[in-house]
DNA sequence: GTCTATAGCTAGATAGAC
DNA sequence: GTCTATCTAGCTATAGAC
């Protein structure tokens, strides 16, 4: 912990924090260069292009996300429990790494021109895909084991992302509206609380679950 | 209806086009005029930079969708239906243009260096700006009157961006979700129905509204 | 592994003919 | 109002010395 970081790892650290704030267009590799106190010709000995470069960062947010969903998911609770825990793990997630949510929103609804997209892209989107698929799956279940409504479970997948992923992707406009940094302790618990309301009285089936609120 | 568009129609439509598919960075002003049938000259003799045509683009895009915003504010309808008639006017809008999700996302997300920001970015901060206010007084009423729970304002409104701008911005991954194209009639149609119910269980206070799922 | 130098190209923007 | 020509500055990427 306390190496320093190797010229690779520090690259990817800077070039993380510039692609998250301006997206891959409008940043170039001679300013990243600069942030990680190098001269420009040398990035290109650690990564062979600019793309690749972007996607192995992407890929790092994503492994780095995907590696906190998986425990949510592999409890014995019921599905409501265990979609409260994937949501808070991903709040957790994503405030931890103020890059994270805007990369990854990037990375969500930016098409990435496939043709000429390097190998690198290949194992960003393996990561997203499996991760959609999870929480897909857990929706589905929850739904024919009577626990959530016969909601559209890829419109509730939508509105998962868009809930958390956007919320701490929308810097200005978000802290404008809330007053403050979206990433301090109070704002990231009461995200946490409001989501976990919402979706519980939003999402449970009718009769099943009389209960209002959980604690 | 029938007279062509002036040069300057057709460059705000085709540089609509681009800027919601790629962004602002990742567009040239060659593009645009190619797009736009005329040489990239051109282009600057109608709009002085490609900042100012960007904003002027964006502008543009929030006017049309704040123009249909406000009769469902207006009705003398309780907190709950007017909040409703927003979600679905918000829908339709960003339903009937496909570039308009994704350009509003790049807006609300994107942080556009105010130093060098034309006075056409004032305008379409207004028009943004107008819009957040009047759905936070909607939610804030609707708490003061009881019909909501006591739910955080700004939270609220940021999740309601999350689930309407950011599901029709997001392209490639929503279509792979939703296994077909997001802007169909059935897939607005499935999307307010999910929401008008999300919301409505999600939002109403606990004992002022003991039936579920409004028609 | 880092550097200087540079190739080859495209960017936004301007000048001025028509 | 549209064009050709051009300016300056930036870009990604490469070559090759150290």
């Amino acid at each position: 912990m306390a190496t320093p970081p190797s010229s690779r790892e520090k690259i990817l650290e800077v070039a993380e924090a510039l692609f998250a704030q301006r997206g891959f267009a409008a940043v170039g590799m001679r300013e990243v260069a600069g942030a990680a106190g190098l001269g420009k010709s040398s990035l290109f000995h650690h990564f062979r292009s600019k793309a690749q470069l972007y996607y192995e960062v992407l890929g790092r947010v994503l492994s780095r996300i995907q590696g906190r969903l998986d425990a949510p998911l592999r409890t014995a609770a019921d599905p409501m429990e265990r979609l409260q825990g994937w949501v808070d793990a991903l709040i957790d997630a994503l405030a931890e790494h103020p890059t994270s949510a805007r990369l990854l929103l990037r990375g969500l609804f930016e098409d990435h021109d496939l043709a000429k997209a390097p190998p690198e892209a290949e194992q960003a989107e393996r990561v997203l895909a499996r991760i959609l698929q999870q929480i897909h799956r857990l929706l589905r279940e929850g739904v024919e084991a009577g626990t959530f409504r016969p909601v559209s479970v890829p419109d509730t997948v939508q509105t998962l992302i868009g809930a958390t992923v956007y919320h701490f992707a929308s810097g200005e406009i978000g802290e404008g509206l809330l007053g403050g940094t979206l990433f301090s302790a109070d704002a990231v618990r009461r995200r946490k609380r409001e989501l976990r309301v919402l979706l519980h009285d939003g999402l449970a089936a009718a009769v099943a679950t009389p209960t209002r609120r959980n604690p």
